[in-house]
DNA sequence: AAATCGGGGCT
DNA sequence: AGCCCAGATTT
């Protein structure tokens, strides 16, 4: 049985929602795809990434078969690089125990790395119309409002409590409208800033516009300091090409190319005599502010793989963001 | 329950 | 300079 909440929001989807994403149309692997890259990830920015992905590896099965270091090529610059390692591993687990195929169930989604129960709920409502719902940030925005939900949102109580409503309010007749809809209500109307409540489809039973709070819905996190880390990298070109490092498949930059980097100077000198910082540049993640130190040598004991690449090539080598600024600031000297 | 994982675009 | 984004996983 489905609420008048939700067949308001259905009936909304159907006249203002948005059909034409690429991944719309129920295809699994692309719903899928979609879903893990717009973690965290906003739809504008993940665009481009999509298209080139499907492109490259049009299905689940391709994908499982494709090589890590091409998956990670692709996802080059959108961050939170094992989510692209968590969607190779899911693509192969999917072939071994699922059939070639993602399946078509909550806990067996769920268990696959990188698929929570929103991402989980969302294969199932978008590609396979269960009633399972959703929880992103859209939807913890509409729900904070709407139920007027107080407290920070990702704190474990109010995220408890958005998860019962949810279940509270499942659309049982058209689950993938529901959820599309609910999306498009938070990115179009029930926005953060300026949210146009003379257009929404569920104002008339809205708790915060009913008291006029909307604006101190959800409630606002504390900011989180981050946290100071020094690098200390290695510029080593050799005729025309540049050495580069695999990183481990842990914490920052996980399994992406890089300059060989220390946690000190001092680390540094124990492989090279000759090292001279030419520049430091500061680089900001959300949780870390690096001050990357960089240095030329002229002699360098390798002890470990190096991959020689030329500027031309970088393109073909995972690396993150960090290395372009690194060599543009170069170039610049 | 809190910390950890990028990067960009907006204000 | 914050703030937020179609969160999941580890500690």
């Amino acid at each position: 049985m489905s609420s008048s909440f939700s067949q308001s929001v259905v009936s909304w989807y159907d006249l203002h929602g948005r059909k034409n994403l690429p991944w719309q149309g129920g295809n699994p692997y692309h719903v899928w795809l979609s879903e893990i890259m717009l973690q965290q990830t906003q739809v504008v920015k993940v665009l481009d990434y999509f298209q080139r992905f499907i492109k490259s590896i049009p299905n689940l099965k391709e994908l499982a078969a494709a090589d890590e270091q091409q998956v990670m090529a692709l996802w080059s610059g959108l961050g939170y690089y094992n989510r692209a390692r968590n969607l190779h591993r899911t693509a192969q687990i999917c072939v071994e125990q699922h059939q070639g195929e993602l399946p078509a169930d909550l806990t067996a989604l769920m268990a696959l790395p990188g698929i929570g129960r929103s991402t989980a709920a969302a294969i199932l409502s978008l590609a396979y119309e269960q009633a399972e719902p959703i929880m992103d940030g859209n939807v913890k925005r509409v729900f904070a409002r709407h139920f007027l939900v107080a407290g920070e949102p990702n704190k474990s109580a109010t995220l408890k409590r958005f998860w019962q409503l949810a279940e509270q309010h499942r659309e049982t007749a058209r689950p993938a409208a529901y959820t599309q809809g609910l999306m498009d209500l938070g990115a179009t109307l029930c926005t953060k800033h300026k949210p146009q409540c003379d257009r929404c489809p569920v104002s008339n039973s809205c708790q915060a516009l009913a008291s006029d709070v909307v604006a101190a819905y959800p409630q606002k996190k504390k900011p989180v300091r981050a946290r100071e880390v020094e690098l200390h990298c290695l510029l080593f070109e050799r005729g025309g090409q540049l050495a580069l490092l695999q990183r481990t498949s842990k914490g920052i930059w996980a399994s992406m190319w890089f300059l060989p980097t220390f946690d000190s100077q001092q680390a540094l000198s124990e492989v090279t005599t000759s090292a001279r910082k030419i520049f430091t540049l500061t680089h900001r993640l959300t949780h870390r502010l690096l001050q990357i130190h960089v240095y030329l040598a002229n002699d360098w004991e390798v002890d470990e793989p190096v991959d020689w690449v030329s500027r031309q090539q970088l393109v073909k080598w995972p690396h993150p963001k960090a290395l372009n600024h690194i060599l543009e600031q170069h170039d610049n000297h």
